[in-house]
RNA sequence: GGGCAUGUAGCUCAGCUUGGUUAGAGCGCUUGAUUCACAUUCAAGAGGUCCCUGGUUCGAGCCCAGGCAUGCCCACCA
């Protein structure tokens, strides 16, 4: 077989194509014990970036690491629909192409067009999680818009509305006049800006506002009750001159009002912002909407009605100017402003009839376990969310955004789920338009799974079905169970889930992860997975996020291409601590690069001495052992020993380095240079022990180089039937033992042998570092509060100092 | 305004969980090595007030308190 000089990356199809015809994607039907990974799905619209990369390095290699070791590993790999974003970006090349709206199409045809541009997406992702190495099992792909999949959305939906939890109602949301479609509270983003800040008179008090358009019909002062300056206003109602003649205006005092923000005092505008609409519903005060849906001021702004409300902004304060209505204006405001995270239009905050999942709502917990964790037999979804994590039913790795998870989920409030898009998934809902016989109750809405024929109350077969999609992160709430064919009751189900990790990025924490917990315990009464590891992002090499305006992006497929993916891994594993950014860059993949070479040539080295024919050595006898060889064995059990602790500790970089470390600077650099000088009986079985241990311990890390050299070693081996690296049984711990006692001998022999002169300067540092010792082995207090170990070391370094310098004076 | 993280060699980062070696690695830099598995290599070397101040301790890069700097998240258009 042909073992050529360097190693060569193209060979990556090759070994991924053997990998996927052995069929070891696909969990083994044995073993009891299981491991399984929901791969996040990407959005279905686009290529992956590097941060995709270093998602599906961290998950398989805990998916190869667990099959290694023998579980029934699943890893589940899909794509997301992504709703709004996906909607979007086909908009936008309809638009570039023909100058076309999707208003231009019917629906069907414009889903039809949508559903054709996933497809060839999805494609691509497909062959870029393969350039990976992805080991997923592709027979059990999925879609979130996939049938089965559409069903989980559409059961849950129907049993949330039976239990009560979701409910239509006309209640303040986060709306984006562009995309013409609500957003979840996370879905909005802030951006600082500068800008005008108005102070009016009104009647007795100054209000401040960045917003005159929305003031028209203020008719409620609230101001702090205990707010000395306004305490005689309280109840008492006056005229006040405004925008449109007097109005009767009513002052409440409350303490949601801070007293030292402005003048202390704020008139209530309750369809327009989220404070205000709130305390109008504390206060049973009428909500009348002033923008509608388009942007546009409604009838209640008089003569302004039908006006763009940022642009009716200037016309209205001039009304006000003339009136006499204006105290001061504050040119240079700073504050936020609310933008929709998808295209950055300033969010429009409106009353709207949308449908919303009540987070506050008790429900029974039927699931025994899941009630011993909640601790009752009654919760509210936030209330579940909350105590799996609590109590420990979910761990999340770093533990610091527990935190962050809490606050998130204590301070949630209901959850508008239907979006005024086309792509994504119907709302499962049907208005009678019909006959009316029997008005009253025709008003219900019919949610239903299956399309109904007619009205069950008048028996009228004109329905209309609700025209609104679901949020994308409905269906991704579901992702772990409803790609495991939930509502059946499947094998997989039953064998899968919880899921045993969920590995994403912390940035989607609240979108997903906190979706997932509540969809997940609301529905069967489990949580989705065990362990929450999150991942930093991925940035330049200046810290910048990388970006397409700044073009500092990375792209993984280029530096496959370049350096091939184990090298790739490799660079997005190691100097990675969970939770933390890092910075990626050339040369760092370009030193990966070289380890990976490295391994490539240590294998050359040792199979190019193997003797042909010969049955490879599974168990070595200790005969006539060097020190070296002593010391080797004696550091790779250590190394075994570091690196199952600490890929059982999620900690990858630190067993990635680890093993890095041992081959090229202890096997390589100073076993493999001993056996050159000196060839004897056993070495060759040692090298080859030592080696095939390491192969398959870096095989989860790089699975590519290892594989092909395990191929080449069987081959030079004579061994024809052999098994795929992929499913060696791992390295739990070394099946030799020697003396560490030689191996100690060993280093100390070398570290004699390599500094016999010392410098005048460096015999004088000794000579300190000597007296410092002995200083602290004088010490009284040392001696009595140190560990004796602690105390035996420091004589230990003390003797061994003493001896280098009589050595070193002597020569 | 509330919270979190980070600060260690020129650069990128380990080390902090459990305080105890003369503080480490990779890249870069300096010097040297080429028929020997690998120049995608090897050997040797230079390079550090471990952000600052104070405290706890026999002993602090590590623990505690305060501060400085940087980055991020949440809240907020009164």
């Amino acid at each position: 077989m042909i073992f050529p000089k360097a190693y060569s990356a193209l060979k990556e199809d090759e070994i991924y194509a053997a990998w996927e015809a052995s069929g070891f994607f696909q969990p083994k039907a044995g073993p009891p014990k299981t491991f399984c990974i929901s791969m996040p799905p990407p959005n279905a619209t686009g290529a992956l970036h590097i941060g995709h990369a270093m998602g599906l390095t961290l998950q398989d290699l805990m998916t190869r690491y667990n099959r290694m070791k023998g579980k029934a590993s699943l890893w589940l790999p899909g794509t997301d629909h992504a709703s709004i974003a996906t909607q979007n970006k086909v908009e936008k090349i309809i638009f570039e192409k023909d100058g076309k709206t999707r208003h231009d199409f019917t629906r069907a045809a414009f889903l039809a067009y949508v559903e054709s541009f996933v497809k060839e997406s999805q494609g691509t992702i497909r062959r870029q999680m393969r350039k990976m190495g992805a080991s997923c099992d592709w027979s059990r792909e999925r879609y979130t818009l996939d049938e089965g999949l559409t069903r989980a959305v559409q059961e849950v939906f129907v049993r949330m509305y039976r239990d009560g939890l979701i409910y239509r109602g006309d209640r303040i949301v986060n709306w984006c006049p562009r995309c013409a479609s609500t957003l979840a509270d996370d879905e909005v983003e802030y951006k600082p800006t500068k800008g005008k800040f108005y102070y009016f008179r009104y009647g007795p008090v100054v209000i401040g506002t960045a917003r005159p358009e929305t003031k028209f019909l203020d008719k409620t002062i609230i101001v702090h009750p205990k707010d000395k300056r306004y305490a005689k206003l309280v109840g008492k109602t006056f005229a006040v001159p405004w925008i449109d003649g007097k109005v009767e205006a009513r002052v409440i005092a409350d303490s949601t009002v801070d007293m030292e923000v402005g003048s202390g005092a704020m008139t209530l505008t309750p369809a327009h912002s989220f404070i205000d609409f709130y305390l109008a519903q504390k206060y049973h005060l009428p909500i009348i909407q002033i923008i509608d849906e388009k942007g546009n001021l409604t009838d209640a702004a008089g003569e302004f009605a039908g006006m763009n409300a940022h642009k009716a902004r200037e016309k209205i304060v001039a009304k006000m100017l003339v009136k006499g209505l204006v105290e001061r204006i504050d040119e240079n405001y700073e504050h936020n402003l609310s933008v929709c995270y998808r295209c950055g239009t300033p969010i429009e905050p409106l009353v709207s009839r949308q449908w919303f999942i009540d987070v506050n709502h008790e429900l029974r917990i039927t699931n025994y376990e899941l009630r011993k964790v909640v601790g009752k037999s009654r919760a509210s979804l936030k209330e579940m969310g909350i105590a799996v994590v609590k109590k420990g039913a979910i761990k999340i790795i770093p533990d610091r955004f527990n935190k962050t998870y809490f606050h998130w989920m204590e301070n949630l409030r209901d959850w508008c789920i239907s979006r005024q898009i086309w792509f994504g998934h119907r709302i499962p809902v049907w208005y009678c338009i019909g006959d009316n016989k029997c008005l009253l109750a025709c008003k219900n809405p019919i949610v239903s799974i299956d399309t109904p024929l007619a009205c069950p109350h008048c028996g009228s077969k004109n329905l209309k079905q609700d025209p609104d999609t679901l949020d994308t992160w409905f269906s991704s709430g579901l992702w772990t169970f409803s790609t495991l064919g939930w509502p059946e009751k499947t094998r997989d189900l039953k064998q899968f889930h919880p899921t045993s990790v969920m590995e994403t990025s912390y940035d989607i924490l609240f979108f997903w992860v906190a979706r997932m917990i509540l969809m997940s315990t609301y529905a069967l009464g489990q949580v989705p997975f065990r362990t929450v590891y999150l991942h930093g992002l991925v940035r330049d090499k200046l810290g910048r996020k990388m970006s397409k305006s700044l073009g500092n992006g990375i792209d993984p497929l280029d530096m496959i291409k370049k350096f091939g993916a184990d090298a790739v891994r490799l660079s997005l594993v190691i100097g990675t601590a969970p939770g933390n950014d890092i910075r990626l860059y050339e040369e760092k993949i370009a030193g990966y690069r070289n380890f990976v070479n490295k391994v490539w040539n240590i294998a050359r080295f040792v199979l190019s001495r193997s003797k042909k024919q010969e049955a490879r050595i599974k168990n070595i006898k200790m005969k006539n052992f060097t020190l070296a060889d002593h010391w080797i064995l004696w550091e790779l059990g250590e190394l075994v020993k570091r690196v199952n602790k600490n890929l059982e500790k999620f900690r990858f970089s630190a067993a990635g380095e680890d093993i890095y470390e041992f081959m090229w600077h202890k096997f390589a650099d100073i076993y493999i240079e001993e056996t050159k000088r000196e060839k004897r009986e056993h070495q060759q079985e040692i090298l080859e022990y030592v080696l095939e241990r390491c192969l398959i311990m870096l095989h989860p890390f790089v699975p590519f180089v290892t594989e092909e050299i395990w191929k080449i070693m069987n081959y030079e081996l004579g061994i024809t039937n052999y098994e795929l690296l992929i499913v060696q049984p791992w390295v739990e711990k070394l099946d030799i033992t020697v003396s560490k006692a030689r191996a100690l001998e060993f280093i100390k022999a070398r570290e004699m042998k390599k500094q016999p002169t010392l410098s005048e300067t460096e015999k004088k540092e000794l000579k300190s570092y000597i007296a410092s010792l002995e200083a602290r082995l004088k010490n009284k207090q040392f001696l009595a509060k140190a560990p004796p170990q602690v105390v035996e070391k420091e004589r230990g370094r003390l003797k061994e100092a003493n001896t280098k310098l009589t050595i070193a004076q002597n020569l």
